[in-house]
DNA sequence: TGTTGTTTTCAGAAATTACTGAAACAACGG
DNA sequence: CCGTTGTTTCAGTAATTTCTGAAAACAACA
């Protein structure tokens, strides 16, 4: 199978990229044909594409499935697996935050959980005290994002487009500006 | 120099975590021990710490630097180099969200707008549709990134404990709900 | 200028990660 | 049961990345 110069491009960049975003080549280059692809691409038509050995693209698409970027598709009388992206670039992107969040962040959350229970030796105050406001700064922002994880893309868009203007929500000191008829709140 | 329990613990899981987060294991490590420090550490305190050879510490000091994770100080009466992690959190937040924007998201930007210059052979055209829909969605959450990250320290935790109650903003078709007295604005 | 204390560079060694081909495995139709 | 078609596993090899020691470069200063 050839691949047009444009795609070409495309894949070549997202496999460099790879390892900046935590795969490897190879699965940055599968997933690139796999999200320009018109139709679904079973596993010899990637090998057609890309050039890469049979097992490793049996390995790119198996890492892929496990950060939950491919579907799986079976076609009318025909054994093959065949895969796609999905459609919605914001379903891709939620669950690229939720699988770098899983990866990235949660393990970390549990460690500093767990060191910030045991009674610190007098010596180690300072980096007690430390550890714990860094596990407090991070269930802050993991709580914000479930918070948005929840809303439905059309609300989160809005969120986005309002940008700068969010701003005006809260003055310069913190302080929620109270929003139709609810009391004033002042922060923790 | 020894390293307490504590410590350590907290040492050895950043240096783990750090081929996930980008950076190898001794810049994890360096980075941890920094963060940690009671005082400010020249290279010959870290290698004490973390047993790495002299050049590993220099160039892992030099790498956090690329990442403005750390800064430089200097001692009265002495001429090594002594490294510090910034006090203020968010400001660290603030750093790693720039500095992976710069290395992850904004080189995929210059190519995707790139592509999308060049009319595509018929066959392409799909494919160049979906690569203008990734830019797109790109910039605009490049261009949300850019709104926030003008707000001071204040104006940000509030907004982010704010959480679910910024879904009041929006209506579910994504439509803003007026704020005060302003009129009401219709998205993009 | 030379001396001293420091940081940086760099070529090669060590460790890790990615990739391959061959074999094992699974599902299915005769 | 066998053969066919497709997927997965795995041991070994290739490629890449990390790390080191030695040497070079640098900076401050007498």
């Amino acid at each position: 199978m050839s691949v047009s110069a444009l795609r070409q491009e495309f894949i070549l960049h997202f496999g460099e990229m790879g390892s900046r975003w935590g795969i490897n080549r190879t699965v940055g280059q599968v997933y690139a044909l796999l999200f320009l692809a018109d139709e679904p691409l079973c596993a010899d038509d990637i090998v057609a594409a890309l050039g890469f050995s049979r097992s490793n693209v049996s390995m790119a698409l198996k890492e892929l499935q496990s950060w939950n970027l491919v579907r799986l598709r079976h076609q009318q009388d025909d054994r093959r697996e065949f895969f796609t992206t999905p459609d919605d670039f914001w379903e891709i992107v939620r669950t690229l935050i939720n699988e770098r969040r899983k990866r990235e962040i949660d393990p970390t959350l549990t460690k500093l959980r767990e060191l910030s229970m045991a009674e610190p030796d007098p010596t180690d105050r300072a980096a007690h005290a430390r550890i714990a406001e860094l596990r407090q700064l991070i269930e802050q922002m993991t709580r914000f994002h479930d918070d948005l994880a929840r809303f439905e893309t059309e609300r989160l868009v809005a969120i986005l487009n309002m940008g700068a203007r969010l701003g005006r929500l809260v003055d310069g000191a913190g302080k929620l500006i109270p929003i139709r008829r609810s009391k004033p709140q002042s922060k923790g």
